[in-house]
RNA sequence: GGCCCCGUCGUCUAGCCUGGCUCAGGACACAUGCCUUUCACGCAUGCAACACGGGUUCGAAUCCCGUCGGGGUCACCA
């Protein structure tokens, strides 16, 4: 029997990285037994659809690198893939419930359901539907009157279910605790406990893997199953994904407080950022999985040959996004240069520094840069953080740069001293530039850091970034010497007050 | 509140099933030092955990019980 897996997203919103990792996972599972990986769209809520939401989830899966085997735009032999379209399905099977007597009317009111669960809230009591007692006047009344109903699954009592999760083991729920749920509304849609089953067993699903939050949720479908008449496929729940530094599970409501201190939790974000797809499919692959103890990079091929659901933690784990970004180094590190030149292009097509097409000459440079950047470049988004001032024509000082290495009555004579070394420097290229400025370093009796760091504020503007004879030979000559007059008209205007 | 799941360094985890090899290993982060032209990289060192309490045993992170803590669920959401 080959391995079937399936994600099956509401389109609620956008894709988090929590619903990414819980695909990943079953995603790892289909290819690593050479089976097949299903997407599937759960849009029977239509009170919560979201338009473009799925294109938002497929294009996410798409960057990643999970393709699917079947499901929205590549279709397949079990379609339609979305659950608003197979009512067919949903119908044939609630007449078999019906013909068995698995499931029956129920005709209660909003209203009268919202009384009960208050009682059993004020209680402090679970809320549980047990079939409403009608007598056969009331029965052929409402029948007569066409009042709604909804179908009910009558949930036999007294019964032990068993289920045996992959991640978590054996677990044990009495039928109880289980109210009868309703299968299928007034209106003739189905919930999720119904038609994620009936769409399961339609398309040959082997193994559910999904979220904890859906562990309390397999005990009815369990029951459904049963009256369908159907083998069970085997379950694994995987923990939720808690917020950094806590056990607490990422929450909806709080994505505003996690915005702000510079948490991301949506998959898009991290697109937009730039980073690389293999480097956060081997973070969200290690975030609740180990292979030993100590292998933490994995490509994508071995991920398929290594991943085991055994070796899935049973707890849940925090997002670390210092690991993810660690891990993104890692792989942009190994990166060719092609391909890191081709990442960096859209964010400075988007500012406006370079030309559009890119010129010959622009794509040289980016080369150049993104060479003499070297291991600093984590993101591609950090070319405008780490690179701009080699694209702009003006140099912006940051102030405490300028504090620290240009604030000294020395420096204005200094960096003119510099100037006139860079006015005759020739040929004007790395070993040159680094064979004069030493001199002069000599020359004048300083230490190599006290000339170079004024000159790196000087023409960079930065106090931080790739080495001064990389930047200098970069920027060419005019540039420099223009930022470099540029300099002393400002230290002119503000002068060194220390 | 009922039911269910979970609990090893700040974080991700190894070890747990099949007790001794572990006064608990690796990684991220953090700190210090080296390298050095700043930062990043790299290298070295350091800090730091078996939730708590009982029990079983010659011996427990590992087995059992209890407590506490975290989470999920109790929808005509998925």
């Amino acid at each position: 029997m080959t391995v079937r897996t399936r994600f099956a997203p509401s389109p609620t919103g956008f894709l988090h990285i929590g619903g990414v990792r819980t695909a990943l996972f079953n995603w790892l599972l289909a290819r690593h037994f050479g089976g097949q990986f299903l997407l599937r769209i759960d849009d029977t809520d239509q009170e919560r659809h979201v338009e473009d939401a799925v294109k938002g989830i497929l294009d996410g899966f798409r960057w990643i690198g999970i393709d699917w085997d079947e499901g929205p735009d590549v279709g397949g032999p079990n379609g339609p893939y979305y659950q608003s379209q197979r009512t067919a399905n949903y119908q044939a099977a609630v007449r078999r419930l019906i013909d068995s007597g698995h499931v029956y009317r129920d005709y209660s009111t909003e209203a009268e359901r919202a009384v009960e669960k208050a009682a059993a809230e004020r209680a402090k009591r679970a809320y549980r539907f047990r079939r409403l007692a009608l007598s056969p006047e009331e029965l052929a009344r409402n029948e007569s009157e066409g009042r709604p109903y909804a179908l009910r699954f009558q949930v036999p009592l007294g019964r032990t279910l068993v289920v045996h999760d992959l991640i978590k083991g054996d677990i044990t729920f009495s039928t109880d605790d289980i109210g009868d749920f309703v299968v299928v509304r007034p209106d003739g849609s189905p919930l999720y406990n119904f038609a994620s089953v009936v769409d399961d067993l339609a398309m040959g699903i082997t193994h559910v893997v999904r979220a904890e939050e859906h562990l309390s949720n397999t005990f009815p479908q369990l029951l459904v199953f049963e009256a369908l008449g159907s083998a069970l496929p085997a379950f694994a729940h995987v923990p939720y994904v808690a917020e950094p530094g806590s056990k607490a599970k990422m929450s909806k409501r709080k994505i505003q407080q996690y915005e702000d201190q510079g948490v991301l939790v949506y998959l898009h974000q991290y697109i937009e950022r730039g980073y690389l797809p293999d480097a956060l499919l081997n973070y969200l692959a290690r975030l609740g999985w180990s292979y030993d103890a100590t292998q933490e990079i994995f490509s994508r091929a071995e991920l398929i040959e290594k991943f085991t659901l055994e070796r899935v933690t049973s707890s849940p784990a925090s997002h670390d996004q210092d690991k993810l970004f660690w891990i993104e180094g890692e792989w942009m590190k190994v990166l060719p240069l092609e391909r890191k030149i081709a990442g960096v292009l859209p964010y400075l097509k988007s500012e406006g520094l370079v030309a559009e097409p890119v010129t010959d000459a622009d794509r040289a440079k980016i080369e150049a840069v993104i060479l003499a950047l070297g291991d600093r470049l984590k993101v591609f988004s950090d070319i405008l953080k780490l690179g701009r001032f080699f694209f702009t024509k003006e140099v912006v000082h940051d102030p405490d740069a300028v504090k620290r290495r240009l604030r000294k009555d020395t420096v204005p004579a200094m960096l003119a001293a510099l100037d006139a070394v860079l006015a005759e420097v020739e040929p004007y290229d790395l070993a040159t530039l680094e064979k004069v400025i030493h001199a002069y370093a000599e020359r004048s009796g300083r230490k190599m850091g006290d000339v170079v760091n004024p000159l790196r504020v000087a023409t960079t503007g930065q106090g931080v970034g790739p080495g001064l004879y990389d930047c200098l030979f970069i920027l060419g000559r005019e540039t420099c010497r223009t930022r470099i007059a540029q300099t002393l008209d400002m230290l002119k205007a503000e002068p060194t007050t220390a």
